[in-house]
DNA sequence: TAGATTGTTAATCGATTAACAATC
DNA sequence: TAGATTGTTAATCGATTAACAATC
């Protein structure tokens, strides 16, 4: 249950999705090997990867308990517990992030808005206000927020980046296309199209090319 | 210039960015320490990634020269040559893609789109028409199209993602927070956000920790 | 019991970093 | 020349996989 790599910890949500469709359908127990045809994935490392957040483990023939799994990376993801964030940018991405309710099923839950746009009357999807941007700071000190998300265009991300750091923010989820610079203590996370569609294009280069 | 680690590829993207600004700040050259102290990696990894697409190299005592080294990364990620892309459900996060314009930058044209709700004057934010999805397959074939955005609601995700393969797409880039199944020779890129979040989030704890 | 499955230890693989000679 | 910088070889580090004993 102690700290645990990267890799895992990309991993652990996916299993967590394809444990809930298992038990809604009814299924009580899975073996890793189970899990591991799913995703691609060996069983030992299914293993591993389980064996860092299972409290009970698993058994010899019958293989994982599927609601103390979910139970265990739950608590392991701290999902159990919800996290508060700001949002800045409502255009059509902050929007849609602002709209999207699976969030809360992640231990997150956006409980504000901003936007340079001075529409005093614009509410964002679940028909909250919009605050300026001025009355930022503010808030987040009051509701001692940590996480802020990015989703400005890329000519004021920096900025934006910077006023969060200056009211408190400690944790940056950036899905403007640009590197921010970032003092020491300050996480952030690059939701870079650019580096993913990097990935999916050498695949696809590599499949094309097998067919030849 | 052979292949080169997921990990290289996934940077470069970032040098690209960072390089383009420099370029025109009008730097006409830079070192493998300038970029390294940008983006918080070491001097010698940056080195070894611009070794595996730089034809020129670097020269000591100045370092690399911007110009040939951002031509060099457009074309090793296939900057170059657009790719022709289709993007199925135009809700909030599929009219945020078809509205950005910086994909042609990464090399990738969204040229058509499609939605399940039969709005017949239904129009993209670029003004084009939105297709039916029985439209798909015939269009996806004239076109040679390879790449598939989904961009629909979980539950409909693996329905539209089977689509897409039978009408012959290779590579899909999934913004549906489902694990898709697909078969050998199929690329998939799942842009996770559960996945992205954990990471933030324990590096937010692991901030948070070490200021007690 | 036999067989499926777990968990762990050791081996392998791949990426990062350290050390350093070459060069402008 | 001296010093900054490159590119490469070897060492280190971390993650994945192989092998296998333990167990229900």
């Amino acid at each position: 249950m102690e700290s645990v790599s990267k890799e895992t910890l990309q991993r652990l949500p996916g299993y967590l999705r394809y444990l809930k469709e298992m038990n809604e359908s009814g299924i009580k127990s899975i073996s890793s090997t189970a899990i591991a045809d799913r995703f691609g994935f060996s069983a030992v490392q299914v293993r591993k990867d389980l064996a860092s957040v299972s409290a009970e483990g698993g058994k010899p023939k019958t293989g994982f308990s599927i609601e103390a799994l979910i139970e265990d990376i739950n608590e392991f993801l701290g999902y159990n517990n919800v996290q508060g964030a700001i949002l800045v940018g409502v255009g059509k991405l902050g929007s849609a992030l602002l709209g999207y309710k699976g969030f809360r099923n992640y231990g997150l839950e956006i409980v504000a808005s901003f936007d340079a746009k001075k529409d005093i009357n614009a509410v964002d999807p679940m028909g909250r206000a919009i605050y300026d941007m001025s009355k930022m700071e503010d808030l987040v000190r009051r509701l001692c927020i940590n996480i802020g998300i990015i989703t400005v265009p890329a000519k004021s991300a920096q900025e934006v980046c910077d006023l969060m750091i200056k009211a408190g923010i400690k944790a940056i989820w950036n899905f403007s296309p640009v590197n921010l610079s970032v003092p020491n203590g300050i996480a952030v996370k690059n939701e870079d199209m650019a580096a993913s569609l990097a990935l999916l294009s050498q695949q696809l280069a590599d499949i094309i090319k097998g067919t030849h």
